[in-house]
DNA sequence: CCTTGACTTAGAGTGCACTCTAAGAGCTAG
DNA sequence: CTAGCTCTTAGAGTGCACTCTAAGTCAAGG
């Protein structure tokens, strides 16, 4: 797969593929005889993981961490399951602040519709 | 209340509660004999909402709309309401998000959990 | 009287995460 | 053949949301 066709399939674009590829956030890619990147589609597993972690507000610094730890191999798994912990906790704080301005929305909300009538 | 105090109270720094004034985020304030501004305590309900809007990811410029609204007076209303309905379906999709994400996590760590034993 | 610290303004600087441009070159499908 | 995608490096630009600086004013405590 060419940087085109991974670009519309993890809806990455082409530049930034490179940029996250020079700062380590992608793997160094295979290069054809022409030099151009060449990927395995098991990059988009790797992607849909990053797509994640930045949904839930990872910095990019951090993916970086865990980018390294798994270029670095297999006995790196139980430091990247420790940061992932972390990162859970860390999401499930945010789904309760968010719950709670979620109630203190429909509060609000409803004091305007009171005042409707 | 001066602007330090109302700093430490809200969590805002006193360049932030400036810079908010500035572009319309909080309310011109009253002046004292001095020139310096002075609070009332009631500001702070309306920080308040700031903080969770905030932490909801609204932008600065969403909510200079709704501040802009209640600056125009109560028969905005309606408008302010419909605004907030509209971030309060962002929040619950961001909620949905966020839990799918954690499922993910979840399964991840579980994985390496697996291979730890 | 004088220092200290809080305050004023306009505007410059910061950090993040991209996003794009330039310039010149090579491969490949139609 | 040629249009179009790709490559490289290096660096500039964008948008957001602050965050800070400079230069100056002013009231209160020692």
């Amino acid at each position: 797969m060419k940087i085109g066709e991974l670009s519309e399939r993890s809806g990455l674009s082409t530049h930034t593929i490179r940029y996250y590829e020079r700062i380590g956030l992608l793997p160094y890619a295979d290069r054809d005889a022409g030099g151009r990147r060449d990927y395995d589609p098991s990059i988009l597993t790797w992607i849909g993981l990053l797509h994640r972690l930045k949904a839930t507000d990872m910095s990019i610094n951090d993916m970086m961490k865990i980018a390294e730890l798994r270029l670095q191999g297999d006995h790196t798994g139980p430091h990247r399951r420790a940061i992932l912990e972390a990162h859970r906790e860390a999401v499930r704080d945010m789904i309760v602040v968010l719950q709670d301005c979620l109630s203190i929305l429909d509060t609000k909300i409803a004091g305007y519709a009171a005042q409707e009538t």
